[in-house]
DNA sequence: ACATAAAATGAATTATTATGCAAGTTTGAA
DNA sequence: TTCAAACTTGCATAATAATTCATTTTATGT
């Protein structure tokens, strides 16, 4: 536990699975059974020094991750306000205190934390893995079992890079595992140039399975964002064109669930561009018994405001920052 | 990371808000940071003590969780479980995707991987070549030396067809020449139609010899199945008629260590039929330091089950799904 | 305000973990 | 086969973290 830490994803080619074994053997006897490294090299049949090796591995690989949760309740009055204020089951506050790099991450071990007396209630869960917020949710969920959920579903086709595609597909994996269910994906273009390139998708069995199931979600990540580029998105990543956007922002979009576009009261704006999207509707998003949310940043505010305003959110996630634009948003629109 | 290790949950009543933040800072300087206690001391103006003291805190408060994500196709948390439930010395739990068929192939590759570290012991091994899984292993298993291995002796009569009679003499060869160690055989049949033949094999010198080396075995590759026909045995190939297994079924017999039957409780269930049977007795093998079994699939569920009742396992090689059962049954009979 | 018990703190000490290095192994190329 | 580069491994030791204990601070009852 020491100048390794910054665990910086290095990127270790795959490595024998019987040294996988041993590590993650030594890993669970440490962390886990809470042993010493030379009580568990003598078990071993090897040197301490060698121990305190696999351990380093075991970081390296993500066979051991270590996170730090901020405690939730620490700002009860910001909390109780904002369920108040816009009628949410229950919401998660968290300290972001200096500007850290990544509000995603925070966000994402947070919402992995307080989210496991939410993860229950239903058969479908259906997420939205391109979001940095979610991945890094996945990678902190503990495995746990018992939750009753049978299937989880991705809610949003694949925007962004490649690369991102496949993390967006690595975290969908992880998040089932993680819950025993059943991952179902919906691999194809978030965002489709045009209306006829999403009825040749609408073919694939695949897809039509994953979007039959969109109907029956039980409890969603909802993702939230501006009606706008955000976060990794560019033009041309299975993604709307500048024009397009301020199109739908012209007609009073201020931001968007899954690529779908609500206006400042959270009502639908129907354009167009809803022709091009493969997601989960609003429509059927009405239908969700559970909506969660987790997200914040200054780039989200306006959106924020507009989903919860059309009640679009039951549990939300965010940070303080975001939490008190949304109190004063509150204050002054009602 | 020490001696509080086991976190056993306290439950230390609630923290002030501050105090919290506080804890949360640190942990997050230390475990995301990577800063050392010493720099997180002078940067906060109090001790390295204090802090080390704000990180123990943060564990019991579960600020800081460290979780241990098993790689894809490792079941460290069943062999676990097997070796608690069951009394093993350790458990070896294989993932066999899907494909039952090859359950036998993959355990014995497996096995041979596994057991390179269960290998040491005493100067005499004994195996059953007979069986599918056990030949496999011989396969794959790759020389090595220093073992301390000087013989490995046949445990059990040739059962079924001439040509299997040839691959389990050529299996135990094979092993012997792994671990540079003296083959023994038993070539006789492991089933005698009567008593008297029985007593006329013993007449036999060779078959002597390695019989009087079965009282020896310090490792034994326990050969374990169901109590009645199974894998490439049928009637009348060195073997039991259904009349007389229907008859130890009947008496209680649930499965069989090398032909020796034993009743769900893992207690020897004595028939007539034992005095047909050339193989280590029960009573001998209760004097074997290690025994081992690698065994594996839906027909030898009851048998294993058994066994281990009986404490007749030492160590355990076996596929997901059987471990699966296993741990169910513990539990359940418990 | 005073005394006393309890809690918090840091210096010093002890315990645990990480790592430089040399010796032993494996791998690969000739 | 033979040699050398690339890895591993364990030992000794440096680096880091936990704990003890004496001291100070805080809380509480009188």
């Amino acid at each position: 536990m020491k100048r390794s830490m910054p665990t910086t994803a290095n990127r270790p080619a795959r490595l024998d699975i019987e040294q996988m074994r041993l590590i993650t053997k030594v890993a669970r006897l440490h962390y886990i059974h809470g042993e010493r490294q030379a009580e568990i090299a003598e078990k071993m049949g090897v040197s301490q020094a060698s121990v305190s090796r696999f351990l380093t591995l075991a970081q390296e690989y993500e066979i051991v991750r270590t996170i730090v949760v901020p405690p939730e309740g620490l700002y009860p009055d910001l909390e109780e306000g904002l369920e108040e204020a816009y009628g949410l089951d229950s919401a998660y506050v968290v300290d972001i205190s200096a500007h850290e790099e990544g509000v995603a991450q925070i966000l994402g071990v947070a919402a992995a934390r307080c989210l496991s007396s939410e993860f229950k209630g239903g058969p479908v869960l259906g997420v939205t893995s391109w979001s940095t917020t979610l991945r890094e949710m996945a990678k902190a969920m503990e495995p746990r079992s018992g939750t009753g959920i049978k299937k989880v579903v991705e809610m949003l086709g694949d925007l962004g890079s490649p690369l991102l595609q496949h993390e967006a597909a690595l975290a969908t994996l992880q998040i089932a595992k993680a819950l025993d269910a059943e991952a179902v994906f919906l691999r194809t273009p978030g965002v489709m140039p045009n209306p006829e390139l999403l009825k040749v998708a609408l073919g694939d069995v695949h897809i039509q399975t994953a979007l039959r199931l969109l109907g029956e979600v039980d409890i969603a990540f909802v993702g939230v964002g501006p009606a706008d580029f955000h976060g990794p998105l560019e033009e041309g990543d299975n993604f709307f064109s500048a024009e397009q956007l301020a199109a739908v922002r012209a007609a009073g979009a201020v931001g968007q669930l899954h690529q779908r576009f609500i206006n400042a009261q959270g009502l639908p704006v129907d354009t167009e561009l809803d022709k091009l999207v493969v997601s989960i509707t609003l429509e059927q998003l009405r239908h969700v018994r559970r909506k969660i949310a987790v997200a914040g940043g200054a780039a989200k505010y306006t959106a924020l405001a507009a989903a919860l305003a059309g009640k679009w959110i039951d549990v939300l996630v965010t940070d303080v920052n975001t939490a008190n634009f949304l109190m004063k948003h509150a204050s002054r629109g009602t």
